[in-house]
DNA sequence: GTTCCGGCTAAACACATGTTAATTTCGTCG
DNA sequence: CGACGAAATTAACATGTGTTTAGCCGGAAC
């Protein structure tokens, strides 16, 4: 099921500490008591160094996974290519909604070199039952990826291919800062224009021709493993990117009596 | 917030009842008892005779929706038109996600004339407490819904609009079926040409000749308020529509344990 | 250094889709 | 019955995107 190679201490110690990045954004809401229950459900991290499909559509799961650090594709195959319905960048809960449903509906596939944790369900059916609160957390996380994959169709519908791509490049370095990556100048990522196209659903050639125009209108500059942006209002406005929809601090409910 | 007029007895006598269809697949899974408390949950029955805009993204609701009857979209705006995101159909609990999310991130917007019914949030807040397999169900609803985006991207992404129309019909028929509508030959609806250029992502003009050419092909007939299919091998081959990713009856995972 | 290969860039042409405009069909209403 | 408006249909042309092919650049391996 996983070609991977397992850590031993020593590789694993040269990597941020497991913990640091778990279920990025949502920590802000979590207390210590509940930061550490999220720390003991991960029963073994693992290090992908290549390209992997770390699970295939219509596989059923024991565990999910935790995106610790690099980054990972959610992905169909089409009739032509692949495509990618949604990117994870490190904090994310990958693959949380194949606790509920049987079978995965999609893939999972890595970029780059990863690192992951797994978390066995039977460990997810007890927050479920015993940790309200977490339970609510996470099923928010779920939530939030449905409004991305909304906001991703109508990208897809609407917005011409330049556009599209200024919005996948608001997105990913919006979702990098909000778990502490990413910079005031941009983002580094192992993305080639490749895998825009794949989000894009477009040719690479073609990103490409949307590249080369973010570059001379000074909106985006795209290098090898590095995006910069000059102008944050200038990209989000070119984009139609609308920040909303990632549901930043303190716009999620957390209803009173809620637990 | 909402323009339509409220049912009196009479009027509503002439409609389905409102249990019939309520939570309608999830009905599968639940006991008398669960439904009985399902049916309960509807503080207001609301028949909508224009096409309206139900709630608007952005705003902050205190009850969430169900479809009795007709179709409901729901919409983002893009630059240059509005898109639809997604569609329901009799059953479906429109906006269970604005219990968890403040702010509703899209539109929901009524095709044609349709029945609603409203659930306080305080009584979906006591199901979360009270009722754990019910709040399953509800989760399952919401994954569903992100599944079901999930393959929209790859269709918008990946699929010529010719492909991607045969793709909306084939889902919306399966759907239907999947609560006791459309019948053997076809289903009826009250969507145009320009809702399913809303959907497709193209424009109404487009469609057309996407919809001319199903027809050539003998694939699918497009009428006014009625779509037939004659053989729906030879549709969902060519629409690559794989009905894996709606989670058909069995699908679903109701694990042992999990109440 | 040299080689090699994946990724990036570019040009020419074919096809898909958008735009604009006009016409036809059909249901509803007076 | 006739008039009206919404939806469907068609055509001609403009633009966006795919396809094919080729060349360039930069890092890794030797």
């Amino acid at each position: 099921m996983l070609k991977a190679h397992f850590d031993n201490e020593a590789e694993l110690s040269s990597y941020p500490k497991t913990g640091r990045f778990l279920a990025g954004r949502l920590r802000h809401d979590m207390d210590d008591r509940e930061k550490q229950i999220l720390e003991e459900l991960v029963e073994e991290v693992s290090v992908i160094d290549e390209p992997t499909r770390i699970y295939a559509r219509g596989e059923i799961c024991s565990r999910s996974t935790i995106l610790i650090e690099g980054f990972v594709l959610r992905t169909l195959d089409g009739p032509k290519q692949r495509h990618a319905v949604s990117f994870q960048v490190p904090g994310d809960f990958i693959d949380l909604h194949n606790f509920a449903l049987k079978r995965l509906d999609h893939n999972i596939d890595s970029i780059g070199r990863v690192t992951v944790g797994y978390v066995p369900h039977e460990k997810l059916q007890d927050i479920m039952m015993n940790e309200p609160h977490l339970a609510r957390l996470f099923w928010f996380s779920t939530l939030l990826d449905a409004a991305m994959h909304r906001e991703w169709v109508m990208k897809l519908g609407q917005l011409t291919t330049t556009r599209r791509l200024a919005h996948i490049f608001a997105e990913i370095w919006r979702r990098l800062q909000m778990v502490g990556l990413g910079d005031e100048a941009g983002f580094d990522t192992p993305l080639t224009q490749a895998q825009y196209a794949e989000m894009a659903g477009v040719t690479a050639i073609h990103v490409n021709r949307a590249v080369k125009s973010l570059r001379e209108q000074g909106i985006v500059h795209v290098m090898r493993n590095r995006v910069e942006i000059p102008d944050r209002d200038a990209l989000e406005e070119f984009a139609q990117f609308d920040p909303d929809y990632l549901y930043g601090h303190g716009s999620l409910s957390l209803r009173e009596g809620l637990t």
